[in-house]
DNA sequence: CGACTAGATATAGAGTGCGTATCTATTCGT
DNA sequence: ACGAATAGATACGCACTCTATATCTAGTCG
């Protein structure tokens, strides 16, 4: 079969059917010639055409007649295709900056193996103790290959992979300088870690990434949403923009950065809520104003988690009371900025904040909703726990191999069972 | 000529290299077959027998061989087409809240006539005396029906026109609802207005279209630069973001309002920089502390313009001064908010304050500029004076023009000289 | 067991673009 | 003034794609 296709020649056309063919067969477990003749406008003779040759790529493979056993229907039967979902891997890596993870999925985004590994080295306030940036291209590659093994499937089958990071990135990969360095610690040239590991790589914002996942959960979550964001809190804020369904970047990858908090009335900083809970925890016990036997004073002011201010006001605290309180506001102020600003239906909310502090984003959520007005965006909590950024690594991943399928042609015949 | 073009047909093939070669015949003011093929990678027959056909569609004629005289070449003299720029005209209409202009154009953006008319009703303080809905629908249309009378063309040429108003327009091109009525009363159903004018209407956002007239200024002004904002400054402050070469809409078409500057540490009002101006003035005059003799003092409070105010801090008024510098300060302080959460390269500052309050545009510029910020916007004024929303409305309409010619097609045909 | 149904296959035809060879209209050199 | 050189135009044959129509096939249903 000889492929050498020239732009807008007859080949091409057919490229292009092929293409839209495949797209259709991407979004169905099982497809028959009708379907896509429905699908695409094209003829029975040209579909089959198209198919046969998708089957010999790899792309799909015919099943056999057996019959749907629900929905029954009469006449000759009809020709049955599947995605062959084994033809190849993605990858999608969260390198988080104190806990690194790894995902290996098939094209339907099956989960077929995973790998963790946690980085216990600092936190932000301290980032001299962080792991320096020679380790965490080790443990990135490590827990890349550690999934890999998990999942059993041969490396070379891996087309795409995404790997997720705290911090800016421009469209070549790289991110744009940071006072303390702390941009480049997160992305120490990931790009080049993985450039062999697979034929498209990519390094993404980790915001942008828990965008992309959010937007099938956004979507199943009621009607259409075409614009909304992706909030990652916890030692720190960021935000992927998701705007007209497209992702926001900017020049240097930067849009979504929160430093412009810091002139927010309210709010004053761009810190995350987890770290200013603890601050908040910390200077209200060290003021010694606390009253005996509250449980926040029980704690331990250089060393309390957020977690247990939580507790605290849960208790009956009315200083911890006082700063979930603060804190909702903040988380309040910040939704409604942006929703004024870039018009979104919803904000939603990930990360740690999720899990160390619920009640935050539910009071915040019933702040805005006191607040009256109508075009403010929706708060709500991402459902997607921990594995947020992995998840939308791997759709992005996935989506980059859905574009380019028909380009990458033989090297998806690999693992020909 | 049969055109009942299947998609994914070979006469959709057709018709796409047909988009290819009319799009670069757009951008050259003479094509010769020989440029087609190198820009398209199509032979010779194949583009010339898409000219042909764009020749019977009006949209292409050939010239005669008249070699340039410029570049001498030897050789057989080539075939040269040219975009017959007559062959339609677009109109763009600035639906400003105290003026409204509309410019009729040919396919190249040469203007072709030009029409104005001023509204003096009122001002955003007391919009009760602005002119009601009916009133502006009814300017809309004359002024309309002016500029086509000054260009002399037949109505029925106009295959595009794009509408600008001062509120946020959604995909149906209706204004979200505001609490006052404004954005209804800038916006009152003008799609409605214009629907029988032209095949494709469009009613946007002003400020929006001023970021796609700063375009090309942008471009030409140096290096490429794919995320900027326009910002149009006068009564009020309205914001078009064009981030990664795409206008930024959000859900109800408000991404760009201003209202989160309520909530902005030195800002702290979406008000535009002429009102602050006056507001600033009538209050400084009002407390009674000004120095006898100074220029500002001299003024009514309740009737003065801000051009006198920066006559005064020109001519060495100590609170008029402050005054500008508080302005200018305010400016900076918005570029610098929206600068970082969208990573722009520039702002763009358009509107009445170009004219009226030059120094404060250069004094919010260099004060940018002494921030030692280096992810800080440019602040540039604009250089397109008050034609900006009127210019980008015609380049608004060009471009739908450009993506559906061809869809269009008969009606190129109406003016066969 | 035959009527009916829905899909598969085969063949002819129209449309498109490519490549090569040939023709045409200029300019340049002598 | 004439022919060589150059750049473009034209004509023919080929390969490929999709459509349309007619015919064949594999099932169910009465």
């Amino acid at each position: 079969m000889k492929r050498t296709v020239v732009a807008s020649s007859p080949q091409f056309l057919r490229a292009l059917n092929a293409r839209h063919v495949l797209e259709h067969a991407w979004d169905l477990p099982v497809v028959t010639a009708s379907d896509l003749m429905a699908a695409t406008g094209l003829t029975r003779a040209t579909v089959i055409g198209i198919c046969d040759d998708l089957v010999e790529l790899g792309w799909l493979e015919e099943l056999g007649n057996a019959r749907t056993g629900g929905d029954y229907r009469k006449g000759r039967p009809a020709r049955r295709y599947a995605l062959r979902d084994r033809a190849a891997a993605v990858v999608g890596v969260d390198a988080g900056y104190d806990r690194m993870s790894a995902t290996v999925a098939d094209l339907r985004g099956q989960v077929l193996g995973q790998a963790e590994v946690r980085i216990l080295a600092g936190t932000p306030e301290s980032p001299d103790r962080l792991a320096d940036a020679g380790t965490r291209r080790r443990l990135a590659r490590s827990v890349f290959d550690d999934a890999l093994a998990d999942s059993g499937i041969d490396a070379s089958t891996v087309l795409a992979m995404t790997v997720g990071v705290p911090s800016p990135i421009d469209a070549a990969g790289n991110s744009p300088p940071h006072p303390t360095g702390f941009w480049q610690l997160m992305n120490p040239g990931l790009l080049e870690v993985f450039t062999r590991c697979a034929p498209l790589v990519t390094v993404e914002n980790d915001a942008n990434l828990a965008a992309i996942a959010e937007r099938s959960a956004a979507g199943g979550g009621g009607r259409d949403v075409d614009s909304y964001i992706a909030m990652l809190v916890g030692e720190g804020i960021g935000a992927g923009l998701m705007i007209d369904r497209r992702l926001v970047r900017g020049r240097r990858g930067g849009a979504g950065e929160m430093r412009f908090l810091d002139y927010v009335d309210g709010v004053r900083s761009a810190n995350g809520l987890a770290l200013t809970a603890r601050q908040l925890a910390s200077e209200a016990i060290r003021s010694g104003t606390l009253k005996a036997g509250s449980p926040l004073a029980a704690l331990l002011p250089e060393n309390l988690t957020e977690r247990e201010v939580m507790d605290a006001a849960a208790s009956g605290d009315v200083a911890a009371a006082g700063i979930l309180e603060e804190l909702a506001e903040r988380l309040a102020r910040i939704c409604i900025v942006l929703g004024d600003l870039l018009d979104v239906d919803r904000v939603i909310v990930g990360g740690a904040v999720t899990t160390t502090m619920p009640g935050v984003i539910a009071r915040a959520a019933a702040i805005i909703g006191a607040s009256g007005d109508p075009t403010a965006p929706e708060l709500l909590p991402s459902a997607l726990g921990p594995e947020a950024v992995g998840t939308g690594a791997v759709e992005h991943a996935l989506s980059l191999v859905r574009e380019r399928a028909l380009d990458l042609g033989p090297l998806a015949m690999s693992p020909v069972a």
